[in-house]
DNA sequence: CTGGCGAGTGAATAGCTATGCACGCATTCG
DNA sequence: CGAATGCGTGCATAGCTATTCACTCGCCAG
């Protein structure tokens, strides 16, 4: 019965209202030449039906589908979700949809190209560093532009936004040194992201200039759980830092709430805790912490003008400067 | 130059191999009839000029694109991430394909129909209780069965699933009694969310028929904004409630922050807090949050599996009991 | 009165793939 | 050796819309 029903064509609504499959057509693209009538006789016609426009005819002839692939590699952290957030505004605002594409790592995302360029998707926005080289360039040969957002990868086709990780980084290191930090500390992100090693080479430098000490380093990760771990192996020995700069929100929470409970250290007046990314929680009672924000706004912005942009142009690299909000967590000592 | 270019078709691979646009055709259809060296010589003509079947003729003739719209109101909760993070996989599993469509209101969902429509997006899953019953009857006009999680619309094209919040409200009732609480708080989620509802009348049976007084109430959000306002009102009078069961996590954490913030108050030596999603924050040390586990996967795989459903089953909504997970909040006092 | 013009309409077509149908060829069986 | 079977291939077509081209008709100006 409804086996083999199908949705109501632009000839079907023609036949109902008694023209021609064009008519129906014009009465439905803005600004095309046609009769008020005619328009009023189709659009009765269309309602009755519950016509709506098939977008795949045009998709098949412009290539052109009005999709942004956004690939992103999990949802645990909040700063994703404010990624997206702002993406899907902005994709909405430009008439565009997005297609969620989530990859645990690069080997799942060449499984997955082949559909996107079967979907004659417009673009793909990698929020992840987890883009390889080597993805990228199948999408370069594909001629899918690619906007990677805090990344470092290179090619014809690539356009890449990052927000200013190592301005960010000294900025850290001023800030702790200023507030009366000695001892100084770093909790890594992963090692493969280039926001990380950004970030880290920025206070390296920031100190550096300052003539300060180099710091501990620890952790490996972005999530609570690694900052945990930077913790107990940065406070294990004797000689304890006073001053920590995380390299995200989330490991900077495991950080401080391990240093209350296993060390019974207290933020800010025996450790400086300074994140980045500046999540709703990094506001919350417990943490009060000291954080970059992204802008993500303008990230997201620079992201949507790099996806027009005609390949082979000059700039295809923007640079997003994040801005300390400064809290408790850094309160002069 | 680069102006009119257009990706390889099946006819400029069959040109560059010899052969005929089906054999093309049939080298990319698994189990079609075909000579291996037939294959062979397409595969490598393919691999040269980089082609990638073009999905949408299929779908032209078949009605079917295998992509799922996934509609959201916002991301701010993180609950929403760990749903889209379930369905993500489990539509990748399936070989589909998400759109994830964020909308403010139901209003916004209308103008969004129509794009849905004309994409042939086979399904609709709405992780919100904003779809109102009117964008319902329009998508089921359009013959696009839509899934709602923890909704209550009804209609032949519209499937459901909710965890148990009924249940659970009745079983943060009994266990907050449990524990030594004896004035009870509630602290509500918005007024419009049929879960919060059902969590309040749950947790109103549970201490009627435990013969307890019933909750004071306050609240009328989930974020953690509502739950700040919510304790200060909760606890503003002489009789301050000692337990509390919030509609969500979000909220409770918001409850817990004011209480040590703003009234020198213990959990759970002064208050029991109970909260509702089971967060990853909710395991993190300044909160330690008893919460019902909403099992996202069951969620999900009662949802996948209500999506090929055929319309008029009788089986149309299902209820997927959530889970108690008892932390510190509700030690015995 | 006629040539021209503009508005409105219909017919035809491009865009790409999967698939049904028919055909040729080789192999096998009676 | 003839017939039948089955494999492999090519041809033709459906699916739907936007757009171009050609055509008609009414109207105005010369």
């Amino acid at each position: 019965m409804s086996g083999n029903w199908r949705p109501p064509s632009s000839t079907d609504v023609a036949r109902a209202a008694g023209v021609s499959q064009s008519a129906v057509s014009r009465a439905f693209t803005p600004g095309a030449r046609i009769a008020e009538a005619t328009r009023a006789k189709v659009m009765a016609a269309a309602e009755a039906l519950g016509y709506r426009p098939n977008l795949l005819p045009k998709i098949l002839q412009t290539n052109r589908s009005g999709i942004v692939a956004v690939v992103v590699g999990g949802f645990y952290n909040p700063y994703f979700a404010m990624t997206l957030e702002a993406f899907s505004l902005a994709l909405t605002a430009a008439g565009r949809q997005m297609l969620l594409v989530r990859v645990d790592s690069d080997r799942v995302l060449d499984g997955v190209v082949d559909q996107l360029a079967g979907y004659r998707v417009d673009a793909v926005v990698s929020a992840l560093a987890l883009t390889s080289q080597d993805a990228a360039d199948q999408l370069a040969k594909l001629r899918i532009p690619i906007v990677t957002l805090n990344s470092d990868l290179a090619g014809d086709w690539i356009r890449s936004v990052s927000s200013d990780n190592f301005a960010a980084g000294e900025a850290a290191a001023r800030l702790l040194h200023a507030r009366g930090g000695t001892r100084f500390g770093f909790v890594a992100g992963p090692a493969d992201s280039p926001a990380q090693v950004a970030r880290e080479a920025g206070f390296a430098q920031g100190l550096a200039s300052l003539g300060l000490p180099p710091a501990v380093r620890a952790g490996g990760g972005y999530d609570y759980a690694s900052g945990e771990a930077a913790a107990r192996a940065l406070f294990a020995g004797p000689e304890r830092p006073d001053a920590v700069f995380c390299a995200n929100d989330l490991a900077a929470f495991g950080v401080i709430d391990t240093l209350r409970e296993a060390f019974d250290l207290k933020v800010p007046d025996d450790v400086l805790v300074v994140g980045y990314d500046n999540l709703d929680m990094a506001a919350w009672a417990p943490y009060r912490l000291t954080s970059f924000d992204q802008d993500v706004e303008a990230l997201v912005e620079a992201a949507m003008a790099l996806l027009s942009v005609e390949a082979g142009a000059t700039c295809v690299a923007r640079t997003v400067p994040s801005q300390l909000v400064e809290r408790e967590s850094t309160r002069r000592r």
